[in-house]
DNA sequence: ATTGACTGTTAGATCAGGGA
DNA sequence: TCCCTGATCTAACAGTCAAT
């Protein structure tokens, strides 16, 4: 095999051309460019396993139920342009708003609905009880041990990319709160809240430059849905004002102080916006985290989140080479930033700024 | 670990409506 | 007419996968 990066990493000339540069909490590290040959990847099909009928009553499906189901509005209203999807809809001159739902699965969403139904359960647990659930779809216990294996060690691998690639953007983002918001009851449904908090967020993010992440969480306990996030609120693009509010909390049972922005209390409800210490950064991040992890659910990113920027190194920048086999570089905290020959400066976060962007 | 390719989702751009 | 806000459309990208 002749990789690039299996031959020589450092070039010639004392320096790394086009390195990709993240902040891991403390230094930053480079990883050398490399490129891999093209290989096309081989298309795996999966065999059609299950089929279920369902007959909702639209109208009938309380807010909540309509959020959780797994069909979109697009796919009831407009199954025709979906000819080779696997989740297919019919309406057979059914009354006007109940219509057929027949639902195929094949063994990975099959997996999929069974993991998601024993994501709270520890890990033998939930092998074991997806196991047993997928046994009937298999020749005998052992292909659907390995099956399952395979997918468990699938959707790990998905997770650490996922973590690795949440950590990288927050460490390079600034942010400057770390957000907490519900609706009100008179305001909005759960289905309403959700919805609208995406749409303004985008707004805010377009129209103020505002940057986020967070996730969404209605943990047993809270039945409520929650938002959770960091933000970078730039100084003059505050919307509303912000308000010391005291009250009494239910969950801690004691009295406690919020920083209320009267924006979103007014649209949404309740909300918490704290002041982000940096060095807490990293408590913020785990608690997002926790959360990624339990419920499944994905992160809400806006964009121009940079996970990496693109720059030369010198080798005089260098503190040593780290990691699996050598192939990151450890910066000094004050390495200069070169793109394409020139020097942009120390790093800073308006070198950052400047710097070519690397999703 | 990282990479590039693929794809379904979603965030940036734009539209539309309302109020001043 | 201008400004602000919420909604909609579609291009960009997050998530995924397989290779290594």
């Amino acid at each position: 095999m002749s990789y690039i990066w299996q031959q020589e990493v450092k070039p010639k000339g004392g320096f790394y051309p086009d390195t990709k540069v993240y902040f891991d909490g403390s230094h930053y590290i480079a990883i050398p460019h490399t490129e891999r040959p093209f290989k096309p990847r081989k298309k795996h099909i999966e065999e059609v396993v299950s089929e279920q009928n369902k007959w909702p009553q639209l109208e009938e499906l309380s807010a909540e139920e309509a959020a959780d189901s797994p069909f979109t509005e697009n796919e009831i209203s407009a199954p025709e342009e979906k000819s080779d999807a696997l989740i297919g809809v019919e309406n057979n001159n059914s009354p006007h708003n109940m219509c057929q739902i027949t639902q195929k699965l094949d063994k990975k969403e099959l997996f999929e609905k069974f993991y998601s139904e024993h994501i709270n359960e520890k890990r033998s647990e939930r092998r074991k009880k997806i196991i047993e659930a997928m046994l009937p779809y298999f020749d005998d216990r052992t292909a659907t041990e390995n099956y399952v294996d395979v997918n468990i060690a699938r959707k790990k691998r998905n997770l650490i990319c996922r973590r690795v690639r949440m950590v990288r953007k927050a460490n390079l983002a600034d942010f400057n709160f770390f957000v907490t918001l519900t609706y009100d009851d008179k305001k909005h449904t759960e289905c309403s809240f959700k919805k609208q908090l995406k749409t303004c967020f985008r707004n805010m993010s377009y129209r103020r430059n505002w940057k986020y992440m967070g996730v969404w969480e209605r943990s047993p306990e809270k039945k409520r849905l929650h938002f959770h996030g960091l933000f970078n609120i730039p100084d003059n693009a505050v919307v509303g004002k912000f308000q010391e509010v005291t009250d009494y909390s239910t969950n801690h049972h004691a009295m406690q102080t919020i920083n209320q922005n009267t924006y979103f209390a007014e649209r949404f409800g309740r909300n918490d916006f704290k002041e982000l210490d940096k060095r807490l950064l990293g408590e913020s991040l785990g608690y997002l985290m926790k959360y990624l992890e339990k419920t499944g659910e994905k992160i809400v990113y806006s964009k121009g989140l940079p996970q990496f920027f693109i720059s030369d190194i010198m080798e005089e920048d260098i503190i040593c080479t780290i990691g699996q086999e050598n192939k990151k570089l450890l910066l000094f905290d004050d390495f200069k930033c070169w793109d394409e020959g020139v020097n942009v400066g120390t790093v800073s976060k308006a070198t950052i700024a400047q710097l070519r962007k690397s999703s």
